[in-house]
RNA sequence: GGCGGAGUGGCCGAGUGGUUGAGGCACAGGCCUGCAAAGCCUGAUACACGGGUUCAAUUCCCGUCUCCGCCUCCA
């Protein structure tokens, strides 16, 4: 079976067909820089890192861009309680999503273009629908024509007729629902000019200008969290092809994060955010938990659920690093399980996917009680070739660096803890049991936790 | 009011018209082991409720209940 993707555009299940063989060109709605990243954020910046680790599998060159709304009201509002300049807010932000997103392991995006870095190309898009009778300038603010666009909510499913219309002040619209494309200046706010005025971005063009500037006026994926369908993703897609754009031509959305049964955010104060948890849990565990579920369903917070991913991402790395010690450095291989290669292509079933990686660990872990090595590398291999898929091979070098902060640190470490291993293997075999267990007492008081096997002893540190 | 999602064993979380309910976690027993840990093997009357279709439904259809999301900013 080839990749096929559930589309919310048409709400079925569609065969993935790029527009041009052996690449893919991806938008995802990234973050409103306005506050710290929560894991809710982070798991829509990981969904699309596997969907684009899967696509570049086979070779594709894949295209991601993921936008930094770094202007919006609730930045203006939130510097200004801070009495913080709202550049430096916004950016501080930004790098505090970056800093998650790579702590996390997300590949680094094609680009993350921002919103102020391109209102040029957001007048021009108004020009274009203004030229088209799609959108008018009324008292600074230019709105846009959603009866001049009979397409309007075939996205969403939403009957233009039943929307309640909220969105603020209604000042120079024609229709209630009519939305804006941008703001005019008030005291006191940043502003760009354009020929209708001095003003600001609404939030909607910005996407449309800078997914057709850096992709094209026509590509293969828009993606972004649930939330976005409608109204933001409704109004993209109404800008860019009301103007003659094909835009994205297919649409994915993430499933949220809850606690409680309720979404996360500020104002209900059920947020958990990411330098948090890597206070807790180490960052492929946290990634394990966020990535293993399907990216289509909700993910209910729990402790309880995060330790059991953190279990089940120790089994994986238990038997990688077992293999390794006994057999040497285990290549990434590149014969992937048939069926994880089918829950991949089935949708991103990254739960079936997992599945069928532990199948092949528990394969693995037979072959090496029986001892079979090559049998266990090859299985090795595979886990890591597949685990890397996802973003949360063990052994890569991603996960083992940046656990040890300091390699001079780490080197006295090792050694010292070797020294004391040697010591206590010495006892073992005298059959000085009391000795050799106070010395892995001794370790594990350190935060060293240590286990014999037929190899050998092995060690890791453990921050619980 | 409109649109959409969910209700599966102790827990997380998949899935399917029918003889064998993924995978993980936890628990119990066994093997292994100086011990511990890990690993491997084994273990439970699961599919919200009520109808219907069917030889057969957890899986399809209808209805009910409960929960959640979007329609204002939101991943």
């Amino acid at each position: 079976m080839s990749l096929h993707l559930y589309d919310t555009a048409t709400r079925s299940m569609r065969e993935f067909h790029p527009l041009v063989n052996g690449t893919a060109s991806i938008y995802v709605c990234g973050a409103t820089v306005q506050g710290v990243p929560h894991i809710g954020h982070v798991r829509s910046g990981l969904n699309f890192d596997v969907l684009r680790r899967w696509l570049a599998r086979d070779g594709a060159d894949v295209r991601l861009v993921r936008n930094v709304t770094d202007i919006d009201d609730k930045i203006l509002a939130k510097a200004a309680e801070h009495g913080r300049p709202w550049w430096e807010w916004a950016l501080t932000h930004e790098r505090a999503f970056e800093d998650a997103y790579d702590a996390l392991g997300c590949l680094p995006p094609s680009y993350s273009p921002r919103a102020t870095g391109h209102v040029t190309q957001m007048v021009d898009l108004m020009h274009r629908l203004i030229d088209k009778g799609h959108a008018y300038a009324a008292d600074g603010d230019v709105y846009f024509a959603v009866r001049s666009f009979p397409e309007y909510g075939a996205l969403s499913g939403q009957k233009l007729d039943e929307v309640f219309q909220g969105e603020g002040e209604v000042r120079g619209k024609r229709d209630p629902r009519d939305f804006t494309l941008w703001k005019g200046a008030k005291p006191g706010e940043p502003s760009w000019p354009t020929p209708w005025g001095a003003g600001r971005p609404g939030w909607h063009l910005e996407c449309s200008a800078m997914a057709t500037e850096y992709l094209g006026s026509e590509f293969d994926i828009h993606g972004g969290g649930i939330d976005l369908i409608f109204p933001h993703h409704e109004n993209e897609q109404a800008q860019s092809r009301a103007v003659g754009d094909g835009f994205a031509r297919y649409w994915m959305h993430n499933a949220w994060v809850t606690m409680s049964g309720e979404k996360m955010s500020k104002s209900l104060g059920n947020v958990v955010s990411i330098p948090e948890m890597l206070n807790r849990v180490r960052a492929p565990e946290l990634r394990y938990y966020l990535v293993t579920p399907h990216y289509r369903s909700t993910i209910e917070y729990s402790d309880g659920a995060l330790e059991e991913s953190v279990s089940a991402y120790r089994r994986i790395e238990a038997f990688l690093r077992r293999v390794a010690q006994r057999t040497g450095v285990v290549p990434l291989g590149e014969d992937l399980c048939p069926e994880f290669v089918a829950a991949m292509d089935d949708d991103l079933s990254t739960p079936q996917a997992t599945g069928s990686l532990h199948n092949k660990v528990r394969e693995g872990n037979t072959a090496l009680d029986a001892g079979d090595d090559a049998a266990a590398r090859e299985a090795a291999a595979c886990v890591r070739g597949m685990a890397d898929l996802l973003g949360l091979d063990p052994l890569s070098p991603k996960w083992n660096e940046s656990t040890s902060t300091d390699t001079g640190a780490r080197q006295a470490l090792v050694a010292l803890v070797e020294h004391v291993l040697e010591e206590r293997l010495r006892a073992r075999k005298d059959r000085d049991f009391a000795k050799a267990d106070a010395l892995r007492d001794r370790l594990k008081a350190a935060g060293i936790a240590v286990e014999d096997n037929p190899d050998g002893s092995q060690w890791t540190l453990r921050d619980d």
